[in-house]
DNA sequence: TCCACAAAATGAAACGTTTCATTTTGTGGA
DNA sequence: TCCACAAAATGAAACGTTTCATTTTGTGGA
């Protein structure tokens, strides 16, 4: 990639005949007398001219850049928030640098030091990595869902506890007797570890015994639903549940394959909740399963105000925001 | 966002007690007595430098940035086709500024704009308007599938004609013998207008009478849909076709959907070939419906290879990658 | 010990902006 | 016409690097 050559400042004052300051106003909008607005808007127009970036960077320190550090953007919730993301920022004049670390602590990391490296004006993280220490503590910040240890960054994240027990309510709310909850997770704490505790206390509340898979992640996720599976087949080979919320849209959408090949019916024996609100070909289809939606949109614009408002002020450090349920095909509610 | 004070140069060339131009050599990689880099390198840590972007870049005029200009990342095409360029620039140590323009022209020129504007070093374009005329002589730049009047633009993408070509030939060799097409399309020309060119070739060279949908996109996809398969109902409720290539695997997808809830059976009755490879959460995932796969990774790699190679020397100015079958599940051939 | 030469180190100038103290212009009143 | 004052314009200095002409240091041979 070969570099330009453009116009300059200077070269813009010497066709318009003023001084540089005055060309310096125009451009930032400080009034200067008609007659020289119009000759500077006039040089810039046969020039061509456009402002070096890095001119203007060094001397007021800001970039407009901001920096998000996601896993990566095939899974669609991620893809999804990165859009939501982009547009929010750039409704306030800001660009985004996009930084795909596939969950590897080293390249989190590496990405934060860039960030911090006088690249970016602030990041916005979901990251799967405990990466609290490597935060200068100079760099703005916001993260989505995670929990840091040592150190306090503004998080945002859906409601999940709320969520995960409304899912539970609208499962009884379609016939469930014995909904059960499915989990693989990974190792750091985030917000929405809470959708399990939502689920047991739904169950509390509503009298249920609760009866889970809540695993690490390793990999061996259909093994593991497929034991499970067998343990609560009666001796005529129905079910002892009759719903389920899984943890992720993912996971539901996998079980809900995995409760078809074996059989059974899908909402008729088993209903299905997921959460996300993942939907199949982007924005506007349909979803894969019934499930309690992140208000992705919102989640991104919140990021993004949070961290465009932080000037040494306190921020909010926990801000939740309400998830919905929405028909997906694996309820027996019907289309709305 | 607040900025942040880091050290300079100068302070570390203090502590070191040796010349600025000492230090930049460090940092440069240029040679240096043992003793100085030892020094320099210390000072460093000690201070927790890290080289000034914009400092830098003004003098040099390179960002080590380069802006993808895409319509949005919800797409799971352009999703993936987002997540391999970044990885192939990361690999280059470049990062991506991430541009989704919606498809609108005013956006897409905004953009293009703001990567002429000394931001960038250069831009990888999918974008959907004909921003031929807006596009800086001097600005290095690759598009993926489109053309553009006015300007050569070195271009990347998928053997849309074989691709299309191919799809035929696995309906045929899956047992078709009256395979349709379906196509609704953008009004501006790229290389995916080959698939057409290669289905009507396959007809040709097998003797098939075409058959097809192509319509511009206007939303009233589904309506259009059903028409064409009214018309194709035998009396006794049968279909005259029995073979299916989309243009794309959502629209593919999409008559699926149709097929079923009019009783059809797929692969059964009638087998359905997409075009474009998408997955159902990401990468490692299910496809669709079975599909002409782009080589998604290849043709991100390669875009990127081009622009980084671009320095004056003329470039390709068009780049074909093969495309795949790959099963999923709307055809005979079954699982692999 | 001295000299010549190569290697290393030095630091001023420059990149293209913004800022701000200083100068110039313009205006209204006497 | 002159003066005082406000408004506008000016341009040098500074931001933190890299570059490169110049100076200093170090080394080997006589």
């Amino acid at each position: 990639m070969t570099p330009q050559k453009a116009p300059t400042m200077k070269d813009v004052a010497r066709e318009a005949g003023v001084a540089l300051g005055t060309v310096s106003k125009v451009i930032n909008g400080i009034p200067v007398s008609e007659r020289n607005r119009l000759k500077v808007e006039q040089a810039i127009q046969a020039l061509n001219y456009e402002v070096n970036t890095y001119a203007r960077g060094l001397k007021i320190q800001k970039s407009n850049l901001v920096a998000l550090i996601i896993p990566n953007t095939t899974n669609p919730f991620f893809a999804s928030f990165t859009d939501h993301i982009e547009s929010s920022l750039y409704k306030r004049g800001l660009r985004l640098l996009l930084c795909c670390a596939d969950g590897i602590p080293q390249k989190e990391i590496d990405y934060l030091n860039m960030a911090a490296n006088n690249k970016v004006d602030g990041v916005i993280a979901l990251t799967y990595s405990d990466i609290g220490k490597h935060i200068p503590p100079s760099l703005p910040m916001v993260v989505f869902d995670r929990f840091f240890e040592n150190r306090v960054i503004p998080r945002v994240a859906s409601d999940n506890f709320a969520g995960g027990c409304l899912a539970i309510e609208k499962l009884l709310e379609f016939g469930c007797r014995h909904p059960i909850y499915i989990r693989f997770h990974s190792v750091f704490p985030g917000e929405s570890d809470k959708r399990k505790d939502g689920y047991l206390y739904a169950c509390e509340k509503y009298g249920l015994e609760p009866d889970y898979i809540d695993e690490v992640d390793r990999g061996d996720r259909l093994q593991i639903m497929k034991e499970f599976l067998e343990k609560h087949k009666r001796p005529d080979g129905s079910l002892t549940f009759d719903g389920v919320f899984s943890h992720t849209d993912y996971h539901g959408y996998m079980f809900y394959r995995l409760l078809l090949s074996e059989g059974y019916r899908v909402p008729e024996d088993v209903q299905i909740i997921g959460f996300d609100g993942i939907r199949k070909f982007g924005s506007d289809d349909d979803l894969f399963i019934s499930s309690i939606c992140q208000p992705i949109e919102l989640l991104a614009e919140k990021c993004v105000e949070i961290l465009t408002a932080m000037d040494g002020t306190p921020a909010p450090c926990l801000t939740l925001l309400p998830a919905q349920y929405r028909y997906g095909g694996t309820t027996r509610d019907g289309k709305r």
